[in-house]
DNA sequence: GTGAAAGCGCTAACAG
DNA sequence: CTGTTAGCGCTTTCAC
């Protein structure tokens, strides 16, 4: 399976200095760009950082002994005497819900020509190790944080007040944001959809989505939906929970099941695309007639699946503005004129697709 | 759109000092909690790095103080005086391709325990950014780099040999590592592919892949897919490119595309597993028999998409074990013994599914 | 335009 | 078991 093999290594020879002293190499400083280009290490950083006028010439034997030594400024150094660290804590569930990476785009391309660096931490949905990444992160002092959810545990949300930096909670907006917030109001996004599941006709409703104790977020939208549902006097018809596995394998599952539990159901709201996607697939191969007999609809905007048989029905997540504003924010070009306290609802666009049939 | 209010800030509080005098909040040292314990700083550092011996008593005082002042350590200091920093950086192309999201997971798995944390950095495919990334990176002088890829900028190949610390690069091994590598040979995985389509019977056989220019393990994939269909005298009989846009979408337009083009293809190979799953889709909606008149396979062996109607052949990556490999040769826990210069190939398993007849 | 001195907050090394 | 001293490699500040 695996094969391993030392490599050519000449050994020794990089670790011993000419006079035969055996000395670990030790990484260059900016005196020794200060001793190649006989400037002192002051203008030599002033170059290096591009502050403080220094005549062309030095300018240039500094910029060439730098880069003949291949000398690589320490961050570490610099950030201890500056007090200033160009980092942003970027704080996801999961990389592997596509909605994440998305997000993390939007971050990344706000932060590009902005000096800040996005440095990424996953939790896996899990509050403590939430609570012990932000605490790592933290403690490099950066420049602000990105955290995904309103929910955090007692230690870590006193830390995000404490830190003396910008927070900026994502995603979700139903709730009490520690500083600023970007995101979607997730009970609207359920409440909304079922106003238009109803409108369309639909009226016995069914519900599939994760277990995952802790996403929130889904939970809101089922909140929302069984509130949006409750206003014309319907309620819910079944319910099917799942977790792990593949997405779209567990959405045939779950549609195959609860169907057959509950055989007149006209319609099934699945708590993200993917699974959604199983159960439609699932659907046109039993020959079921979606729209006609039976509805669905799911949730995020997932254009992965645009290639589907039909375009099913969901609303967009706006996961990638929703990482631009979070990160304008931090790097303080929001526009808005505040400093902190920024909340930002983003109203996701309800898309019909081929699953729900018109009113 | 958006909504944007101030939150209710209650202003200046916080900043003014019982003295009247304003003053910014200064982060906590460890001065603070030493003079609230009245334990030294020294060994309140002991206690908060759990090094040396120091009594129960000291130990409590020192960490009931420091919880309640709300001390977070300061790393950047604790790096620069101990020449250690914890982190490693990771560098990948993208996080929308799929592969990478499981790669990271790998990492991130393996170095939960190790004490060291990784640090996730994107290049979007593009050598030059890959080397301001890793310049980046490098600047904080992490413990480690990995990075995906053998192919990089000069300045960067120079930077990861004079780093002086764990270089691996990983995904592929078909080339010249600069210290440790872990990953598969993508010429051998397309050979592998070629040989058994030849096998299964098809003889005019289409590939259909990405037009990106760097994508340098897509590229030696269809260099060792024609390599091992020249054993047998066969050649590719049409090839289409695409680039961006959603792969399911690209694989039935591609399809399309390529079967009006030549329609007696009777295999097609994919470069990867969305665009051959839209593929596949395509084919199943016009009735096309698959796999008696025409086979298809991907890449990747991605367990997304586990639901389709039929299960499309394919290769594994190795994707969450390259990831765990390739940390723990950067944690110094591979077992091997060796300092440097490992490398890792581990072999991709070729998934029959339902889309190749049976030779 | 350039340089010298001081110190960022912590830990290594040693002394007791 | 605990404390003292001396930096880590930069940038700030001030002097020239």
């Amino acid at each position: 399976m695996a094969l391993i093999r030392a490599k050519d290594h000449s050994p020794g020879e990089d670790q011993v200095s000419r006079s035969g002293q055996p000395e670990s190499r030790r990484a260059l400083t900016l005196r020794d760009v200060s001793e190649a280009s006989g400037v002192s290490e002051m203008t030599v950083s002033r170059v290096l950082r591009n502050r403080g006028d220094v005549s062309d010439s030095t300018r240039e034997r500094v910029l060439e002994a730098a880069k003949r030594l291949g000398y690589v400024p320490n961050k570490i150094a610099g950030a201890l005497a500056s007090q200033r660290v160009n980092l942003v804590a970027v704080i996801v569930p999961s990389l592997s819900n596509l909605v994440f990476p998305d997000v993390l785009g939007g971050i990344s391309e706000e932060l590009e020509d902005s000096g800040l660096q996005p440095v990424f931490g996953v939790t896996n949905y899990l509050a403590d190790r939430e609570e012990a990444v932000l605490y790592q992160m933290l403690s490099w002092r950066p420049s602000g944080v990105i955290v995904a959810g309103l929910e955090h545990t007692e230690a870590a949300s006193a830390m995000l007040r404490n830190a003396g930096i910008p927070i900026v909670e994502i995603m979700d907006v139903d709730g009490e944001p520690i500083d600023s917030v970007v995101g979607i109001s997730h009970r609207r996004a359920g409440l909304e959809m079922a106003r238009a599941i109803v409108r369309a006709g639909y009226l016995r409703i069914g519900f599939l989505g994760t277990k995952m104790p802790h996403d929130y977020r889904a939970r809101k939208r089922l909140e929302g939906f069984e509130a949006g549902l409750a206003e014309t006097g319907v309620e819910l018809a079944d319910k099917e929970f799942y977790s792990g596995g593949s997405a779209l394998l567990k959405g045939r599952e779950m549609t195959e099941a609860i169907l057959s539990r509950t055989p007149d159901l006209d319609f099934l709201y699945y708590s993200n695309d993917m699974i959604g996607a199983g159960g439609l697939l699932y659907c046109l191969e039993k020959g079921i007639d979606v729209p006609g007999k039976l509805g669905l609809a799911g949730f995020n905007g997932v254009d992965l699946l645009d290639g589907l048989p039909r375009k099913l029905a969901t609303m967009d997540a706006c996961r990638h503005e929703i990482g631009r504003r979070a990160a304008q924010i931090v790097a303080g070009r929001s526009g808005s004129g505040l400093i902190g306290g920024e909340i930002v609802e983003l109203t996701p666009v309800l898309q019909l697709g081929d699953t729900i049939r018109n009113a």
